[in-house]
Parts: structure tokens; sequence; C-alpha cells
DNA sequence: GCGGGTCCAGAGATCGATTTCTACACGCCC
DNA sequence: GGGCGTGTAGAAATCGATCTCTGGACCCGC
């Protein structure tokens, strides 16, 4: 019986080879009737054309990734999809990505830095164009070296680490750096806060070892320091970047009888919770004590009063980190980029007179 | 010159041959120590381990797909990231796709019939295990012959098609469906806000053509007819599934001057750019207007008064969906599963009594 | 001592598309 | 009419890992 000469089978997709039979050429034709590279005579082109639309052909992604050409794809490593955060720069890399030609491969972490190496390992065995990895960095030293390992190890094969919204892993390191200015809308906004003459301020939401943690705690010290301000460490509490923490962080302040003027909440979400902590034990916001946030999410408007917080361009952020890892031979010298953020002001820091 | 003899170049990665070739053993062994599911002498098997630590190698995904094992990949397709909506159903895919051992492709269409077409085929390449499609589907019977279409095509090539939020392809389709009973969530908050005296029931955010819609309005206007109450045509207002509409439907719809005790809003966006409004208007709620809204996403609680809505178990769609697709051999029973609904009585419906 | 079994490892085919490299026509000019 | 470009298409090698088939080494018992 002759191979490949009847219907393909069943159970399997077509080939190449069922369509060049069905086309009556050979396996080459078909693929310079796909690739459209290479002069193929017109009545062969159709021919072929018609044999893929009768067996509903679509190439072998694989095959052709395996033939030398670049894999098309850009990988998202973040720790956890729900946060509007990620969610909003995710949609910046999806969008780019989708202009590029390129698919998406999303991974998420929920805050384990070990499946952060465990995915990054898998996205190599993909071949990944680029591998996006979002979110603050552990300061310690084990997990920067692995991360400087694995830009070394992406960019021997020819891919791109790129680092949104997480310092720098160092001098050298083949590495794309998409940042916004996380320290100076903290110091903006702790400005912001003091000048309206609310000296006291608490910190909700400290998270030791986090970068971003830290860079906002930064912007926050300095702009004690510059207003001649002291601040009370009693004031700085620990926490994570959640609304459940906002909430009993704010409720134990409270009921420490602390004594504060305003909340600098560490993200928008920590905020809503102290919000609504705040609200449960009878605080006014803003007349006794004022809110702010940071992240801009869209929930920022919903919350009551509504948050003054801290804008970050997600979505940009997330085009930036394709743009500049699939061009990085066309800006060479923008591979570390800083984007601005802005406070925004709204009624949870607003005084009666304004 | 031996080939492949010294070390790996210096821009490629390595292969099994060059591990192979610096362990002194062949590429075969190299594979049986990879795949781990053939006798390896210990000795050996040590010697190749150190080759690849050594060289840092890493497999090729595409190699691998290519030589029939499957693939391990989950195709997601939403209209967009940014929803809270889709990012928890989002969050229940990943998670479960990464317990299944799969990685996870994202991509969105930005509720462009088109793109979903593209995308879906895009994945056909990719040799997807599964392609999980979700949010409402469009009415016309072009969309649904060529999703149809798709369904088969997939199952042939031994993937699957998944539709989560959506309604069934017809009767032999090889396809796996997720839904939520939403029809009866929306007869079931419409009767709650009738039983509490609100006779006078807004629907804020019809889009016609839309499956979600629809189904929500008939579960809407069959409440009113099984409590005798007549509904309105004129309080049921067109519109989309965002925040800004809801903000501007409700505007207009106070303008208006129409008569209505509560707003059933279609979203919990909707709902958010609603109460805004209603804020801005100065009408009260619950008091003067009770507002509802539909799919308890987190900002459900953030907004003010929080937010009565209809709790859909996101995470655990998304969690099904995969489940489901992939062992759909194990459950060829349940391959059209429907999950409960139910209503979350928050500020926003209350009466002062309550 | 030799057949028979077990254990381990190499050679080579294979997956599907691309990409040389090769070859056959045809038309044209000298 | 023979030589030569040009246009078109096939045969075969290639990518990297896996899988089958084959075969060498070694131990065992009779």
């Amino acid at each position: 019986m002759e191979k490949n000469a009847g219907a393909p089978s069943h159970r399997e997709s077509s080939t190449v080879r069922d369509v060049a039979a069905r086309a009556g050429v050979s396996a080459s034709t078909v693929s310079r009737v796909l690739g459209g590279t290479y002069p193929v005579a017109k009545e062969t082109r159709s021919r072929v054309l018609r044999a893929m639309r009768e067996l509903d052909y679509v190439v072998n992604a694989h095959a052709r990734a395996l033939g030398g050409a670049a894999n098309k794809t850009v990988a998202f490593v973040v720790d956890d999809v729900t946060g509007p955060f990620y969610a909003h720069i995710a949609r910046g890399v999806e969008e780019q990505a989708a202009a590029e030609g390129r698919l998406c491969m999303l991974c998420t972490t929920h805050g384990d830095p070990q499946r952060v190496f465990a995915v990054v390992e898998t996205m190599r065995e993909q071949r990944a164009d680029a591998v996006i990895v979002v979110g603050g960095a552990w300061d310690d030293k084990p997990y920067q070296d692995r991360m400087t390992h694995f830009a070394h190890a992406l960019d021997r094969a020819g891919s791109r680490l790129v680092l949104v919204g997480r310092p720098p892993l160092g001098k050298g390191v083949p590495a794309t750096v998409v940042d916004y200015d996380n320290e100076g809308g903290a110091f903006a906004m702790t400005t912001h806060l003091i000048s309206s003459g609310r000296r006291r301020v608490a910190y909700l939401g400290r998270v030791p070892g986090l970068s971003t943690s830290s860079q906002r705690i930064k912007g926050f010290v300095r702009a004690h320091e510059m207003l001649g301000v002291s601040h009370d460490e009693a004031l700085m509490v620990d926490g994570t970047f959640t609304r459940s923490f906002g909430y009993q962080g704010m409720r134990e302040l409270v009921a420490s009888g602390a004594d504060f003027s305003a909340v600098f909440a560490a993200t928008d979400m920590v905020a809503a919770g102290a919000l609504q902590a705040l609200r449960e034990d009878g605080v006014r916001v803003p007349e006794d004590v004022a809110v702010a946030g940071y992240d801009d999410i869209p929930t920022a408007l919903d919350v009551y009063p509504a948050l003054t917080t801290v804008n970050i361009p997600h979505e940009e952020l997330g085009r930036a980190a394709v743009r500049l890892a699939l061009h990085r031979d066309q800006f060479p010298d923008s591979q570390h980029q800083v984007f601005g953020t802005h406070v925004v002001v709204r009624a949870s820091t607003r005084r009666s007179g304004d």
C-alpha cells in the first residue's frame, strides 16, 4: 500500500506530506507556499492552497521552531494574575506581544521564590524570545546570584531576561530592566501628606527584604528628613501587600492607641482594607485620618472616600518590557528604563477647605 | 576536526549530543537519564548528570514535543486580563494547569470575535492540550458554526475545546462546557430586590446578542413574572460591561426622570460606576435606591456602600475547565458542568430595619 | 564450556517543517 | 542547433530529543 496516498488517519492532524500528496507535489513545495518567500507557479500554489483548505491543515509550530526559526513566544512571570497591579502590566505585555506577532505564556509563582526559578527554567526549555519577571525582588544574595545566572543562560540562548519593577542585577548582566520611580513616588506622597499638616504618618505594610517595599520606605523616610519631621518607628507596621492585612493591621494600630493623623498604605489593596477598618472603628477619613495608597489601581476610585494614591504607568511598563527586549539591538542604551510616577490626589487626603 | 568534540558554540545552547560527548556516552543514554524510565548504570547516570550541570543544559521543549510526546500546554483565551472576572478564572486555570504539569498560554481578544478565531487557530498550531475560551458568546450563527468547526478540528488533533461561561454548541460537538447558573443567579437577585419591596427595578447594561447578558435578563424577567410584578421596558438600559458605562448610563437614567427604586447592574463593574453616579446626584444608597451587581469581584467589598451581588465561583470554574478537559476520558459524562451561584447580601440593598 | 538470561548502551529511524542542493524544462541568442 | 540562463520543483539533509532495534558484556547453571 502506498504510504500517505489516501486520506490522513482519523485521529491525527495532517502534515505537509499529506497536503503535498493531495496536491500532487512535494513537501518542499508546500513549505514554499507556506513561507511565501520562494517562487511557486501560480497554478501549483492554488492547488496547494486548496489541498490545505480541504484537509484543514495547520502548521506544527514545534516542527517549525525546531528548524531554527525563532519560537515567537514571550513569557510572563508574576506572583498572581488576580492582583490588578500585575493584571494591568500583563495587559501591556500581552498587547505588545500580540503587536509583535508573539504569543504570551503566563506563569504564576504565588510569591514563592523557588517557583520563580522553576518557571524560568521551563521558559528556557520553551526557548521563549524573552522572559519577563514582574514584581519585587528579594534582597538575599543567593536569589540574586541565581537570577544573574539565568540572565546569562538566557542570553547565551539568544533570549532575554526582563525585570519589571525590580532593581537591576548589576553591571554587565545581560538583562533588560523596566522600572518606575518607586522611591520618588513614595517621597512625593509622603511630602503631600506631611505638607497638608499631617505630621504623624503611619506606614502600613512594610515587607522586610522585598525591594519594592524598601524603596517605598526609603522615599517615605527621605521626605520626613527633608521636611524636618521625625518619623516614629512605632508607626511602621510590618505586613503583606494584601487587603486582609490592611484591615487587620489597621485595626490593631487603632486598638494600640497609637497617635497618627495619616496612613500611607504600601499598596491600594492595603489601603482598601485599612479604609474598611477605619470605617468600622468610627474613624472618619479624611477628617480624622488621611489615607493614601500606592499603585492607582481602578479600585482606588471605588473605595470610599476615593483614594489618593501614586500612579504607576502599568501598561506602559508591560509594553516597554516587550519592546525593549525584542529590539534590544536597536536600543542598546535604553536597557534600563525608568518610568515616572505621580501623586493622584482624591478625597481620602483632602482637607475640608480644599 | 571532530564534530562536537570541543566546547559547545558560544551563542548556542547545548544539546543532548554536547552532553553525550562530554560524558563520553551516546545521545540515547543522555535521553534515558533525562526520561528516567529506562535503566542506566548508576555511575553512567551521575557522569551524565554532571555533564548536564556543567553545560547548564536544558532540554528543547520543541524537539521533545515533536517526537510525539504531548506538548503539555493549556491555552487560555479571554477578552481582557484586566477584568477581575477573567483574572480570577485565569488564576484557577493557571493553578490547575500547574498542578497538572502544564504550561499556560494567555491570549486576549479585546471582545473582537475575529480575534478569537485567529487565536484559536494559533493554538492549533501550538498543539495545545486544551483551548479554554472564557466569556459570553455571540448569538449569531456563523460565529457558532466556526466555533463548532474548531471543536472538531481540535478533537481530531487530540486536543479539546473548553467553553467557560458560555452555552454549549450543540449535541455531538466535542467540547467541554463549564458554566455557572447565570439565569438562576439573576432570578434570585431580582427576587431579593423585589421581595424587599422594590417593585420598580432598572436593569443597567443589557448587551444585545451576548449570551451572558441574555441569560441574566431571562432570570430578571422570570422573577418579575413569578412574583406577578410587571417590568418596565423603559427601565432596561443597553450598554457594555464597563465601569464607565455604569456611570454614564446611571446618570442618564436619573436625568431622564425615570421612576425606579432599585438598580440591577449587569456586572459589579457597572454597579461601581452606577454607585458613583448616584452619589454625585445625591441619591442615597440603599435608602432611596437599592443597587445590586453580578460577579462578586473583590471590589464589591470596597465600593460604598458594600455591594450586594451574585457570587460566581470563578476559580473553581477555571480549575474545573482544566481538569475536565485533560481527564475527559475519566469524566465522559460530566463534560457539561454547571456550577451554582448565590446572592451575597451587603449594605447596598439593605433595608434600614435589617 | 556453552547456551540462556539480564543489564546496559550505541546506532539509526522518527517526528514535521525548512532549506540547501540538485535537476529538469523551456526559451533565447549566437 | 548547441550552449546557457531562468523559472520551477523534487530529493535529501537538518533541527533536537525519543524510541526501537540491535548487540556486547557479564553472570548463572547445567
